[in-house]
DNA sequence: GTAATTTCTTAAACTACTTTAATGGTCGGT
DNA sequence: ACCGACCATTAAAGTAGTTTAAGAAATTAC
């Protein structure tokens, strides 16, 4: 079945009654996403949150001058999308790409908002599934501003081992804030091992 | 009355009946903070989210090399904790001082876990409250990763100029991840104006 | 009001990281 | 099996930002 881990993923934190699994997986859509595809792109309507099924997700800022910045990576079991554009109902600031091809499952905005009309408890589903994404992001921050490339380089092995294995350097390093090249560097220098 | 600015941050995203703000209220313990004090010490439990009444409150990490990374300042109308270590009831990561004399209100963790229980509205509340906290920081984080440090005083200029009024230079710097000498350099450099 | 401390500025030397460019490797498409 | 395209590596030159140091300005403490 398409929704067990997805209800398995929303028991972490609330206890759903049958007829509430039964309206909350009636709002979710299915889609197969092939490698290199977009689910979300710069400038058009954001609409949906979307649970990774299966596969890998990627999200990027893409500046003016054509460089990549990675947002976030999704895998298994994890929620992804523009936040900002997907609250607001504004036009995306960056692309989502499947990595590889994924499964996802799509909540929609308007459906987002009657889901937690509807069954209250997935606003605290919601409350501390963002509470978790709010201090995953200030403790990056902390790292972006307070350790070098190569510490932060090996602490995001350490903590995302599954995702590192499938991305490429160039999409570890756009995530680091560095070049590949300089990536290549600090790989070359492995003092470590 | 000291509760009136905090019961109008809660009225922006959901409606109080009488005897509820009245229950909400009354988990608040009120507080004066001097200039320089700590509320929050690197090391000591984390027990309270703040709201903050008046004054001006900064965040900030220290490295093993004693270098202050500024996470976030809070003025009047802000919330402010150490997160990461509120949620999970953990010694402090990050310091927070009192960066001018300051009114606040503190919610214990265990207060916050009633008022979540007996008024489930909260839940809304703070769902939406980290669902924009989140996505300050992700935007925080495109920034560094896309923007140089110009840009990003700029930026923070146009975005908290009633901060930036209340701050040394020292501080704007460990914020946007430079050094205090880098940001003069930026400001005697002004093309702007 | 004055000393002490901290902040801001400037400048020169330095370093972490970028840019450019060239080479070989890997992968998806036909 | 081959082609084209993108990826990873290396190295040399360049740059954004740091470090160190020292003096001037502002704040704080007595």
């Amino acid at each position: 079945m398409a929704f067990d881990l997805i209800l398995s993923n929303v028991a972490k934190h609330i206890d759903l009654a049958e007829q509430e699994k039964v309206f909350f997986t009636n709002l979710l859509v299915e889609t197969k996403v092939n490698k290199k595809t977009y689910i979300v792109q710069n400038g058009t309507l954001c609409r949906n949150i979307n649970f990774v099924n299966t596969g890998l997700l990627r999200a990027f800022y893409l500046n003016n001058e054509g460089k990549e910045a990675t947002v976030m990576f999704a895998i298994s079991d994890w929620w992804i999308t523009d936040m900002y554009c997907f609250s607001n109902v504004l036009p995306a600031m960056v692309n989502i790409e499947a990595v590889k091809e994924s499964h996802i499952l799509s909540l929609s905005k308007s459906n987002f908002d009657l889901l937690v009309k509807e069954v209250p408890k997935f606003e605290r589903f919601f409350r501390i599934m963002f509470q978790k994404a709010y201090v995953r992001e200030q403790l990056r921050m902390i790292q972006r501003l307070s350790a070098p490339a190569e510490e932060r380089y090996y602490s995001f092995l350490e903590k995302y081992p599954q995702i590192a294995r499938h991305i490429t350097q160039k999409q570890i390093a756009s995530y680091l804030g560095i070049t590949p090249e300089f990536l290549s560097m600090i790989r070359a220098n492995r003092s470590h091992i």
